[in-house]
DNA sequence: GCTTATATTTAGTTGACACTTACGTAAGCG
DNA sequence: CGCTTACGTAAGTGTCAACTAAATATAAGC
């Protein structure tokens, strides 16, 4: 989750997870949707995108198709509405953590 | 929203987002709850969080009180929704895209 | 086998970023 | 007023990430 938020952060690469959102698409199709860098670039980027989870490779003879993998994705949402849901929980982490500070001092 | 996500991408600031979701903390008390790095460290992340719009600052005195801006962190969940939801403008964004690509060759 | 198409990998550069140390500033306090 | 508390800002450093260019891999077609 974190290297997915982390690849996420970069414009390019949430481009590139649009692009494959729907449907599958191999990685030239991909580069030449980007006019402003090479073709290694976005060789990098699906690579990090892999990684983190959030697309998934497929080959094809030479060709190497990739597609977004939603579930990542999903992980993320459920991380971001934690920030709500828990705050129970957290309340009680945040009052035990005020106690270790004060018992520092 | 770009940069709320670039924010978010460091982990010490998430942990400080957590800390003043519930409860507004003075500039100290947030940096005390970090022993890895210094109070200036914190500082800056503080002035990263208050520039991506996560955090709100009050001034009382001499001391600076942060808290959570909800807000923002709601944009950031609808953007990962709209990864799913508006599947049908991008079908046709991506089919254009396509059309323009295809013609550049 | 050689060539072409598709794509990654490696090496090297540059800029961004998280950090520390040092200093500045503004508010309260004796 | 001098001192302390509470905080930010400036300057400098090491590390990492995004990029390009060149080299390399792998499958297909002849």
């Amino acid at each position: 989750m974190d290297a997915a938020l982390k690849a996420l952060a970069e414009p390019r690469r949430r481009e590139i997870l649009r692009l494959v959102w729907l449907r599958e698409l191999p990685a030239t199709d991909i580069a030449d949707h980007f006019s402003e860098v090479t073709r290694s670039a976005i060789s990098q980027h699906l690579t990090v995108l892999k990684t983190a989870g959030l697309v998934t490779e497929r080959r094809e003879g030479t060709r190497r198709l990739y597609r977004a993998d939603r579930n990542e994705m999903k992980k993320l949402r459920k991380f971001l509405d934690e920030f709500w849901t828990s705050g129970l929980e957290r309340l009680r982490d945040v009052a035990e953590a005020a106690q270790r500070d004060k018992e520092k001092r």
